[in-house]
RNA sequence: GGAGGGGUACCCAAGCGGCCAAAGGGGCCGGGCUGUAAACCCGGUGGCUCAGCCUUCGGGGGUUCGAAUCCUCCCCCCUCCA
C-alpha cells in the first residue's frame, strides 16, 4: 500500500470511530512506528460463547481491517479464561462455563466468519488462559491493588445496578481488571471495540501503567442499533443480522429496520462518506421504501454477492409487494384423505405449540392457495398439482399429497 | 452478627384466601392498512385429546371444602445498622 502522511494515517483510523483517547498519544506511537518498522499491536477480545457475528460486530472489524490495511497487526485475544467470568457490560446474566473443547470449537467458527472481513493469516491469536491461568493468588492480589473500589463504581453498569439494588459480584468487578491485564500481556498499543468497552479500556491503561507499560489508545466505534431500532444489536435480543445469514433473510431483516436507521447502516455498514450520505438522506425522504431496499440489497452484496443481492430482491418484491408465493419453498406430504389443518402447521413448525396454530388460524393467520382458512378442525387436501399454504406473511410450504 | 424489604408467566410489574391461567406495560404472534418483515390501528399471547381437562406464581411440607394469597422449614436477592 503506497504511503500515507501521518495525517492521512490518522484520517483512515478516524473514520466512523466515536472516540480516540488520546489523539496526541497515537500520533506518537505512529510516528515511532514508522520510525522503528514496528507495526502497531491492535487488541481486539473475541468473545468465545457467541461465534455468530452480526453487522454490530461488522462495524468494528471494519475499523480492524482499516488498521491493517495500514499495515499495523490486529491481536485477537479468545478470552478462554475471562468467558469464565462472563463479562458484566451491558445485561448481567451468568454464562455457562465452556470446556476448552467448546472455547476450540467457538474460536474455528469465529474466525471462519471474521475471516470474511479481514484477513487472519496476518492476525496474532492468542487465548488468555495463557497468562491468566497462571497467575498465583499473589499475583491476582497485585493487579487487585492497582484499582480502588469507588473508581470501580464509576462505571455506568455498575453505578447503575448498585443504585437499583441490582447485585454486582466480585467476580464481576475483577472483569475489567483481567482485561486489562490482557493488554499489558500482550503489550497493546490500541485496543478496539464498541464504545460500551469504554471503561475496562480505561482501566486497561491503569493496568498497563501500574505494571510499567505505556499505556494502550483507546478506540471506540459505535454501537449499531438492531432491526428493533432501539437496543444495540445483540444475539441474546433477537434484533440481530448475521453476516452469515442466507441472502433472503439477511434481504428481509434489513427491509424490517425502521426508517430512522437508514443512514446510520449505510454509514456504519457500508461505510458511506459524507457526500454520499447527503445523497441518501434525500432520496430517503422522497423514497423511503426504495432506499431503504438498495440498503438491502448492498448489504447483501457486501456478505455475499451481486447476484444473490439481485435474486434476494426480487425474492423479496415477489412476496411482499405482488403477495406471491416463494419461489422456494419446503414441502410438505399430506395423505390422500387429507390432514387436520392445525397438525400441519404445528408439524411444520409455523407454530410452537398446537396451541399456537389454532391460534394462527382461528386469527385468520393461515391461507390455502389464497384461500383464509379459519376452521381449526378443516382437513385440507391438497390440489393434484399440490397446494400453497401460507402462514401468517412470510411462513410458507408446497403441501402435496402422498402416502405415507 | 442485628433489623427490615423482596423472589409472580419471555421481560418489567399488579394481585395478598374463592370471581386467578393470574391486571397493566414491553416483547412476540396474527389481522387491517401500506411504501417494506417501516409507521399506525385492532386482536391474541401456558399446554392438551379444547364449551372440558392438565400444569404454572423461588423450593419442600402444612392449614383449608378451596392458596399466588395463611403457617412452617429451606434456598436466593436487596437495603440499613454493626
Amino acid at each position: 500500500m503506497a504511503k500515507l502522511s501521518i495525517e492521512e494515517e490518522l484520517r483512515v483510523i478516524k473514520k466512523n470511530v466515536v472516540d480516540l483517547i488520546p489523539e496526541e498519544e497515537l500520533i506518537a506511537k505512529l510516528k515511532r512506528s514508522r520510525e522503528t518498522g514496528k507495526p502497531l499491536r491492535v487488541k481486539y477480545g473475541a468473545d468465545p460463547t457467541r461465534p455468530d457475528l452480526h453487522l454490530g460486530h461488522y462495524v468494528c472489524l471494519k475499523k480492524l481491517k482499516d488498521i491493517q490495511d495500514l499495515g499495523h497487526k490486529i491481536v485477537f485475544i479468545i478470552g478462554d479464561f475471562t468467558g469464565m467470568i462472563g463479562d458484566p457490560s451491558g445485561k448481567s446474566k451468568a454464562r455457562p462455563r465452556l470446556s476448552k473443547e467448546e472455547v476450540m470449537e467457538n474460536a474455528k467458527t469465529y474466525f471462519e466468519q471474521v475471516g470474511k472481513v479481514l484477513d487472519i493469516e496476518k492476525a496474532e491469536v492468542r487465548y488468555n488462559s495463557e497468562w491468566l491461568g497462571r497467575m498465583t493468588a499473589h499475583d491476582v492480589i497485585e493487579l487487585a491493588a492497582t484499582y480502588t473500589v469507588s473508581r470501580m463504581l464509576e462505571r455506568d453498569d455498575f453505578s447503575k445496578r448498585f443504585k437499583n439494588g441490582i447485585p454486582i459480584y466480585i467476580h464481576e468487578i475483577l472483569y475489567p481488571l483481567f482485561q486489562g491485564y490482557d493488554s499489558y500481556a500482550i503489550e497493546a498499543d490500541i485496543e478496539a471495540g464498541g464504545t460500551d468497552q469504554t471503561f475496562n479500556f480505561l482501566v486497561g491503561r491503569e493496568v498497563q501503567k501500574a505494571f510499567g507499560q505505556e499505556p494502550q489508545i483507546i478506540l471506540t466505534v459505535p454501537l449499531l442499533e438492531g432491526t428493533d431500532g432501539k437496543n444495540k444489536m445483540s444475539k441474546s435480543l433477537d434484533n440481530y443480522i448475521g453476516i452469515t445469514e442466507p441472502p433472503n433473510e439477511m434481504y428481509g431483516k434489513v427491509m424490517s429496520i425502521p426508517d430512522e436507521l437508514v443512514v446510520r447502516y449505510f454509514k456504519l455498514v457500508l461505510y458511506y462518506d459524507e457526500s454520499q450520505l447527503k445523497e441518501v438522506e434525500k432520496a430517503m425522504r422522497e423514497n423511503p421504501r426504495d432506499t431503504k431496499a438498495r440498503l438491502a440489497y448492498e448489504i447483501v452484496r457486501l456478505f455475499h454477492s451481486e447476484d444473490a443481492a439481485r435474486r434476494a430482491a426480487a425474492e423479496f418484491d415477489r412476496i411482499f409487494r405482488e403477495r406471491q408465493a416463494p419461489s422456494d419453498m419446503p414441502e410438505f406430504a399430506v395423505p390422500p384423505e387429507g390432514k387436520n389443518i392445525v397438525d400441519i402447521i404445528y408439524e411444520l413448525g409455523f407454530a410452537r405449540s398446537k396451541s399456537e396454530a389454532r391460534r394462527i388460524v382461528s386469527q385468520g393467520g393461515a391461507k390455502v392457495d389464497g384461500e383464509k382458512v379459519t376452521n381449526i378442525e378443516a382437513v385440507i387436501v391438497p390440489k393434484e398439482e399440490g397446494s400453497v399454504l401460507k402462514v401468517g406473511k412470510r411462513k410458507f410450504a408446497r403441501l402435496v399429497v402422498k402416502n405415507s
